[in-house]
DNA sequence: TCGGATCGTCCATAATCTTGAACAAAATGA
DNA sequence: TCATTTTGTTCAAGATTATGGACGATCCGA
């Protein structure tokens, strides 16, 4: 059975027209004509008699009608309540986000959504630590996702701790580090925030180490700190889910281990009052799935990888 | 919106998986990953999120697969219908029919029934008046429609006149007979009934002739009697409906035409006790509008067709 | 860790459907 | 009665869908 030859059917059967309804509708006639003897040969039952040029529904035609028309209503409800489920899920998404692990998890965890709810556009705004951003631009977005280490406003989604990482290649040469206080002798890889140079707070269970190592390579890009480390130039503090994948290869491996940083809370608020709708709903779902455990991202993902010659890099983040 | 890709959509949700639904519905895995494709491109949307090589539902296909099983419970719903509508019009019709216009209308009838129901079988048994028919076959017979004068059981579906005809080239020749006592001087093409000859009974008004022609051709079947006519080797007492196309196109000329037969009832009884069945009840009403004002046979009829040359037949009737 | 099995997707070819044009029949108006 | 218009049906060419086979990715067991 033929949707397309029901809704056919259902035309010549109202019109009392083949001609009539091809007009009517913009079909041509003998598609109308093929679709119905089709449909009579389906359900190996005549459905018009023809008298003349007249079409005059058969009992088994009155019958069919009956049903058509409700099958062809329910394809329209079928439609109509996708299309709710998915209409809401589109239109734009304006997101902020601080800190600058975006393309690290932000940028997958919408492409997650994305793959999910096509029609959303995103708008991805990363107030980068370089740049302050104006506040009136809050009224501007959905939502904000931020990283801190306070309990701020909005729902928890993930937390994460910064951790000490340097590749195997600097292990064999300068050593692995036994204590924090160990730091002092090794080279350190340094992000610069726009207060100054940031310090690698460690604890564990109560005690708490806060070390600023000597270091020749300093930027105020995570990225490219990281890079640097999977160069071989020295160690560097950063969150464990950024060098997941790095550690997963081999090319950065974990220093003083069970030293890290206090959690910080990844988080994220709507910013407007609004009513809840479905793709406000939608995202939410998928961002609380993400970080959810056993969750497996299929997607693109960024990493540092390491060839032969730890001297050549490949290519990193472009930003 | 496609039935079929509704239906595979449904088999991959029930069991989540494209392979074990090709494997059980036996078709193949591109064939139901295509038609998948196709519904959410139809659809606009993502019915399924893609989880290595699991199947998840998204919320828009949960809320289709729930449409989806209404649509597909009613496109069945709509086939049993229809097919018990035309289920009961199916089996054997066993017709039993008295007298020899068999052809003339009980076939074209028969045709026309056919055209509604084409599963009805048709077994057709014509009590040829040469041929006497045991009184026990009419326990194997559905309906008997009988030819006859007087009032006798069953639904009166018809009257019918017998009346003179010949050739339009015989009347030139010989002339129109004006009343009932000038066809002595005329050749008539006389029926033989198994009890002798027919003889012409004629009626006008109160006023009735019973006439028997000399004759030199007499035959035990109309159709040759007509036949004869037609070529011109005299006149014929037919009943007017056998003769309705001949005369419309001209090979035949009614003579002495307000004088007919006393009318004759064509009715139809049903032989067997049974409860009103679809069919029974299919193919009484057929019977009903065949014969009812204003219904036009559409599809074959039998007639002698003269050609220039007269003496030259084309085809007449087989039996 | 690795080889084999299974999965869903894609591609080139075969099969089916759609459509414009043509046709025969019916209906209409002069 | 005849010419014209309109009807529903059919045909051949083009467009679309279905399918077997191939492929890369995932999963499982040794």
């Amino acid at each position: 059975m033929n949707i397309d030859a029901l809704a056919s059917f259902v035309k010549i059967a109202e019109l009392r027209s083949l001609s009539a309804a091809a007009k009517l509708y913009g079909l041509p006639k003998s598609t109308l004509s093929l679709r119905l003897k089709q449909l009579e040969a389906d359900l190996n039952v005549a459905l018009f008699e023809r008298s003349g040029r007249n079409l005059l529904l058969t009992e088994a035609g009155q019958t069919l009608l009956k049903h058509a028309r409700q099958i062809l209503q329910n394809c329209d409800a079928a439609r109509a309540a996708v299309s709710e489920v998915s209409e809401d899920v589109a239109g734009t998404l304006r997101i902020g986000a601080t800190g600058e692990f975006g393309t690290a998890f932000y940028a997958q965890m919408l492409i997650a959504f994305r793959r999910l709810y096509p029609n959303v556009e995103i708008e991805l705004t990363f107030f980068s630590p370089n740049v302050l951003y104006a506040a009136e631009s809050f009224d501007t977005l959905d939502a904000v996702i931020s990283w801190d280490e306070g309990d701020g406003e909005g729902e928890a989604l993930s937390t994460a701790t910064f951790a000490l990482f340097a590749s195997s290649s600097y292990v064999e040469r300068f050593g692995q580090p036994q204590q924090p206080a160990d730091l002092a002798d090794h080279q350190g890889i340094v992000y610069r925030t726009p207060a100054g140079l940031q310090h690698w707070r460690l604890q564990k269970g109560a005690a708490q180490e806060s070390v600023l190592p000597r270091s020749s390579l300093i930027a105020n890009d995570y990225w490219t700190v990281k890079y640097f480390a999977v160069a071989g130039e020295g160690i560097a503090y950063l969150p464990r889910f950024f060098t997941a994948i790095e550690c997963e290869r081999g090319h950065l491996v974990p220093l003083l281990d069970d030293w890290a940083s206090a959690e910080r809370r990844v988080s994220i608020r709507l910013t407007r009052p609004h009513a809840p709708s479905r793709k406000m709903s939608a995202f939410m779902d998928v961002c609380r799935r993400y970080f959810s455990p056993g969750f497996v991202f299929q997607g693109p993902r960024y990493y540092v990888e390491a060839i032969f010659d730890p001297t050549q890099p490949k290519e990193g983040k472009r930003t």
